[in-house]
DNA sequence: ATTGCAATGTTATATTATTGCGTTTGTGTG
DNA sequence: CACACAAACGCAATAATATAACATTGCAAT
């Protein structure tokens, strides 16, 4: 019944114990740095910038520092619980589990929301091209910036993929 | 004939003086600075990053400081004659000629290397999950990480694209 | 000549990320 | 328990990447 020490609601600590014992389960520990970052990323509906997260981590643990923030960032990417989106510094919560295939990261150029695409047959296609060519696939994250269907709803642009799938 | 007004090969003037034509095509000029930028670029084989290319252009501009670089970069990327790997903080110079879809680039975890593959088949599946789900591609680079030819050859290792291509 | 505009010069600073090293903590072993 | 070992953490400093803000220059149109 302590609730600084897990300042979350209940469905992100059911989260955070379903972590930790994937963690387990890998021979990791989800140390409580590593599970309040992963929480607080949890929390956050749009990803969150290293230095944004720091300052929320302050409010936990006054003494954190950047390195603190970036081990567990460390520590969370390579367990497969965290994605880092490289184009905007970000890191973003993975919501889809454990998943053997690299996440498609749909980057909106206009209002900076990111979304992970499921979709294994495309990311298979991938892979395949680019056995065909000599290269082994070695990744986890595939970002590509596009108008998401709030903006597009919005304001829609002519883009070169019109082109390319037959649109108007 | 003045050589220190443009210091670099035969071959490498060629790329330029296209990229300059294609520049002005377009209604933008590619002036001394960003001629040497983009020189620089091409005579580099693997990319490199903004402060690496600021040693390089203070051999031939002396007061050159970062703006004068991501300036120049800025203006070539919009160009389409550079592309920026996010990942690496990394420029590289476009091989291929203006082209109309996203670049993909594979980048060598192990060593580095960045190439860019030339497949408008996949660009174009990918543009069409996109839309399927309702987004709108804006996008002039795919970054994907992987194990080169070279690497591969050096050292083969076990990846998760064998379980999806059916390899031993 | 003056105005407008794109490009550049210049200084400073913001943002993102890491290194290095000492301390603490957890874990297994004799 | 005492010890060794490794992983995690605390902390200070700094490296690496990128931009802001404003002054200046050069050139073209009028």
């Amino acid at each position: 019944m302590n609730s600084t020490a897990t300042p979350f609601s209940a469905a992100c600590n059911a989260f955070l114990d379903l972590a930790r014992a994937g963690c387990k389960a890998r021979g990791a520990q989800l140390t409580p740095i590593r599970r309040d970052v992963l929480g607080l990323l949890h929390n956050a509906e749009n990803g969150l910038k290293a230095y944004d997260l720091l300052a929320r981590i302050k409010a936990l643990r006054a003494n954190a520092t950047p390195p603190t923030v970036y081990r567990a960032l460390d520590f969370l990417v390579e367990q497969g619980l965290v994605h880092k989106i490289e184009r905007l510094n970000q890191f973003v919560v993975c919501r889809h589990g454990a998943h053997t295939f690299p996440g498609l990261f749909m980057v909106c150029r206009r209002c900076g929301k990111v979304s992970e695409l499921h979709d294994p047959d495309l990311m298979g296609e991938l892979a395949r091209r680019a056995q065909a060519a000599g290269y082994q696939l070695d990744c986890q994250e595939v970002e590509i910036a596009s108008i998401c269907p709030d903006c597009l709803h919005a304001s829609p642009a002519q883009g070169f993929e019109q082109m390319l799938t037959g649109g108007a």
